[in-house]
DNA sequence: GGCTGCTATGACCATACACGCATACAACGA
DNA sequence: TCGTTGTATGCGTGTATGGTCATAGCAGCC
């Protein structure tokens, strides 16, 4: 039973390809990762003092950003210089605070009003 | 190594928050509810029916979203009609969107130059 | 070529969680 | 109150993946 008409269901490989880049932002360490190199870019040995996460985590974590497209690196010699594209996670993350901050307000008033 | 200064990194408890968020939109499954309960308001049946999925596994889903927030229900009688607070989804899947036709894009671009 | 320092990857473990089955629980009608 | 119908939940299983360690690969220097 449906109120309103059936219109368009994405397909499951579109729903499969949001659901992997949500996912990629659901986990804290690459969010931290992001935010970290949000601040400019950075090299693995930065991120790693900065994480606390080992070499082999880190190197994980930035490869799938990588491969979404949500970072980018240049070499410089051996090192590896990472920049983050976060405009979009920005724009994200905005909207999801946004959201929360909403949420928490309306529980406030409800308390308030009890 | 940093090029830009250190900034803000937000806390581990927001990190969490804005992490369990993007969990929530990173199970195709879940997205897929939202994508059926953006076309108006359903009950169980009808979303089991057009997912496929167990009655059980559906009602832990959307007791998930209902906890976000993402989703409210109503009685009606013994039955629960579901109704989808789509809005930020809506938002959210566009952006991302928007960025995976820049992508495909630019990749067609190189191709053709190449 | 051999050495050194940085990064990627294979093997592995622990944990989280999707998903179904069975069942308990809640709401309504007779 | 009892049966019926619809929803939530305890339990078990399989899979995906976060995280580490050890090691392989690779770029530069002697």
């Amino acid at each position: 039973m449906v109120v309103a008409g059936p219109g368009s269901i994405p397909s499951p490989e579109l729903l499969e390809e949001f659901s992997q880049f949500f996912r990629l932002l659901s986990e804290p360490a690459r969010l931290q990762l992001l935010c970290h190199l949000r601040q400019g870019s950075a090299d693995v040995a930065y991120l790693i003092e900065a994480t606390g996460f080992s070499q082999s985590h880190i190197s994980r974590q930035l490869s799938q950003l990588q491969r979404a497209g949500l970072v980018t690196c240049d070499r410089d010699g051996v090192r590896l210089i990472y920049r983050a594209d976060t405009e979009l996670v920005e724009e994200l993350c905005n909207l999801v605070q946004h959201r929360m901050k909403q949420r928490l307000q309306q529980q406030l008033d409800q308390l308030q009003t009890a």
